[in-house]
DNA sequence: ATTATATATCGAGATATTGGAATATGTCTA
DNA sequence: TAGACATATTCCAATATCTCGATATATAAT
């Protein structure tokens, strides 16, 4: 207690958060779900120009978050570690942890009501 | 497989992410962990301009991610919801080189997501 | 009431990020 | 080799973000 955070994990963290605050690239990670996906696939799915595409995916690349493969002129992007689905869904749960203690709040005040 | 995520699910994350995107915050997050702090405390820890801390304990606020209680002229900052941790050790995992320590991460994370 | 203290907000300058058009690079095919 | 295709990169304008100093607001103390 009382150490402080390295510097450098703070920056990790901030690399890795800053991919992912943009909703563009969180589509991106979405749609790579189901497996690794062609830029050309990635480009229409995404609806932004072929340049924006091409920007976010290097983002994610370098965040370490993608990895890529190429063959032949095509690129193909998968997830590099199925762990971000596990960081997303506990973005999420801070969410859903809102609606349920609102809701436990709700029901308190019920109680109190009509209690 | 195929149906697009929602587009304020999107959001949601998007600004879960943005208000983590930064080390200051992210170093006010690391400080409160022991408990709630008043503002006189975080802005010397933090060595930036007061005004400055005092907006980013905002952003932090109005993203959900902090409580506030005011006490006389004090205000004390606290963690809205401890899962934050869980998703700030989810981001740590993706740096991990061994994957054995990885995936007990990984475990633990899915227990404490899921269970 | 006046003054001191604690925090928030406003305004500005510096810097970063986003998206698109144009261009560059690399690879396949005829 | 020339041309078509796939992707990355460069350039630029618009917008957003970070930090600070100054100011505003609210509470407490004298």
């Amino acid at each position: 207690m009382g150490d402080k955070i390295s510097r450098g994990l703070l920056r990790f963290r901030e690399r890795v958060f800053k991919a992912l605050s943009d909703s563009t690239r969180l589509e991106i990670i979405e749609y790579l779900k189901d497996g690794e996906r062609c830029v050309c696939e990635i480009i229409p799915y995404i609806g932004k120009a072929q340049s924006t595409t091409s920007k976010n995916l290097g983002i994610l690349f370098r965040a370490g978050i993608l990895d890529k493969r190429e063959d032949g002129k095509k690129t193909f992007y998968r997830i590099k570690n199925p762990e971000i689905f596990l960081l997303l869904k506990a973005a999420d749960s801070l969410n859903l942890k809102d609606l349920a203690s609102a809701s436990e709040t709700v029901d308190a005040l019920r109680k109190a009501i009509e209690g």
